[in-house]
DNA sequence: CGCAAAATGATGTACGTACCTCATTTATCT
DNA sequence: AGATAAATGAGGTACGTACATCATTTTGCG
């Protein structure tokens, strides 16, 4: 089967041992017909190189590095504990993973971050962080220097060399509008939607998404413009609360950020004077509560231990040059209601 | 770090590397003094046995062996693929993973089978299959000669030493109450429950999870008792038929089986009078399509590869010793409405 | 043809572990 | 104490690959 080596390979191309390893590792002073030569014999025999022999020999250590944003919001610090437990795991393989964090909304010093890490030695980086032309463009120089490189949650649409892991956001949107379609019933009124930010490329196709099924499948509800907290306590009161005044038929609220604690505070201060249908993105200690409690009706989420291990597969995939299973890297999005609320592991062993 | 070797244990633990040898490997003939005196130096430098070399030096094959019952239903069928796929992604990583069907329905010859694997050189066996007494005493027979067991997919609650992979269905029967009871709205009615047989455990814990919340959130509903299919086209559509004849009312329709080909085209057969809410199992491509056009509003799922790859990483856990992420093992209750359907990649590679 | 340069072969060591044999030391029992 | 068994040490080979060195062959070119 796959158990053909470096020997085999050599007796099939008739080649010594040695040549076999020139070619293997590309060290250069090997004749064009002979590499063809040992390359029709990887092809015949099939062979793939043993990783953990050529690890062991080569005694590597796989440096991976994530770029997150230095938030202290409850996703970034799941995202922060799935990598340390994916630390811990992934130590049986010689690869050791470590965390930078920096200023969320600073590109220039994002991308000075890269820089740094490019002349590093590091080999793989898997970034969490909003796109900008800066960035794009330090992502393209560590991709140069031959660092593997993958987009993780938050994409990075115009730089191809970036892989990205995460799910599609659109789609996202338009779950969310389906569940809030179907769970107001038939009920007619105003549907609020609540951001951090339009500016960032996720709240932007959640929005498109989530417009798209509304327009086509509950045109009995006004869906209201995008409101934006900014992160700020109270411009998230005041806006809340003018929405509040503004619309009295509000039946459904589509929360589209991260961290949304400040915005249901607000909400819950004008009096849940009806039951309002709210869907928001990310399961958390928070949104798992409100689950729990009613306040909210469903969750879209990924699942963050697996956004972690498939950037670190692909990452590790890139750098060894070895393929990986489409679907296992295909990142769900996955609806989490109160009755299929997974339970609440912390971590641990079997 | 965790870098040290069987060299350090020994200047460590003050013996020679021999004896190390003969500790980490049991090989008995040492003293219990200096049995611990290694064991110390285990703890104390943190020393974990590098498996990639311990596979390399040993050469070791690790034989899988995956017990599926011979229906080719699709869902079955998928479980077959995601062997296969796995196969190729684990012959990186000396795992070889074979499949054996068995009769379903027939207890005896799948004992006769696991036992026949316990004479086999195999290292772990991944059984679904329907708990009977046969079955357990055949899986105790199993771990009794040291070969790993996981009970996958259908659980085999009695027999505690095997690990159960898969998701829990009375959580998975809630789930479906609630979607059922949402998505009718306000709307009063008979539901309809129909499933294979209720002699399968699955159908009995699915239908305890619907009936509780239905209980509690949509007393509205009029729930019927499970209507059992026996995989008979005849007796399908003569059921169906009757149910329709006798509930003019319905609303909503929970099918609880896999295979539900037969029964939506019984459902079919008496006319999409009105919208009924439609929710089953597993996603395949017969739900899929269900999905999309609309005549099945959601489905509860499990992810087959995942579910396939967490028992082969449980299987090999526990043959190597080595402790498992338990948050990566855990399968999720998935919703999949038309909007959050993953794309319907085959496999392949990046 | 002859010579330098390029290509290839031969061989050895290393990585961390498993497993084997044989010699030597230490403990145990009469 | 002496015989015997038990415990330990010493050393080697193997796994599949990486990488280095030096010898040898082949090639290209004037």
């Amino acid at each position: 089967m796959g158990k053909s080596t470096t020997k085999d390979l050599a007796k099939e191309a008739g080649v010594s041992l040695a040549t076999v390893d020139r070619v293997l590792n590309g060290r250069g002073g090997v004749r064009q017909a002979t590499v063809e030569r040992v390359s029709a014999a990887i092809r015949s025999l099939n062979y793939v190189r043993d990783i953990s022999a050529a690890n062991l020999a080569r005694s590597t250590e796989y440096k991976l590095v994530f770029l997150l944003p230095d938030h202290d919001d409850e996703f970034t610090d799941m995202i922060h504990m799935a990598i340390d437990e994916a630390n811990v795991s992934m130590a049986h393989e010689r690869t050791t993973v470590s965390i930078v964090r920096v200023p969320a909304n600073d590109p220039h010093s994002i991308a000075q971050e890269i820089d740094r890490l490019s002349a590093d030695k590091v080999d793989g980086v898997a970034i969490m962080a909003p796109e900008t032309a800066q960035v794009r463009d330090a992502i393209l120089r560590l991709d140069a220097c031959g660092i593997a490189v993958v987009a993780f949650a938050s994409n990075q649409p115009n730089a191809q060399s970036a892989y990205f892991v995460g799910i599609n956001n659109e789609a996202a949107g338009r779950t969310a509008g389906q569940l809030l379609a179907r769970f107001t019933g038939e009920r007619q009124g105003t549907v609020l939607v609540v951001t951090e930010t339009m500016q960032s490329r996720d709240s932007q196709e959640r929005r498109l998404g989530f417009d798209a099924l509304m327009a086509k499948y509950a045109p009995r509800l006004r869906v209201r413009p995008s409101m934006e907290t900014y992160v700020d306590a109270a411009r998230t009161a005041q806006i809340v609360a003018a929405a509040f005044h503004n619309n009295p038929e509000i039946v459904g609220i589509y929360l589209m950020h991260h961290d949304i604690s400040e915005t249901m505070r607000a909400i819950e201060a004008q009096g849940m004077r009806q039951k309002y249908v709210i869907i928001g993105h990310e399961l958390t200690q928070h949104t798992r509560a409100r689950l729990v409690d009613g306040t909210m009706d469903a969750v879209i989420t990924q699942d963050v231990g697996h956004l972690v291990r498939s950037s670190i597969r692909v990452l590790k995939a890139r750098i060894t040059q070895i393929g990986t299973v489409a679907s296992q890297e295909r990142i769900r999005i996955e609806i989490i209601l109160r009755e299929n609320l997974p339970e609440d592991i912390k971590a641990g062993c079997s």
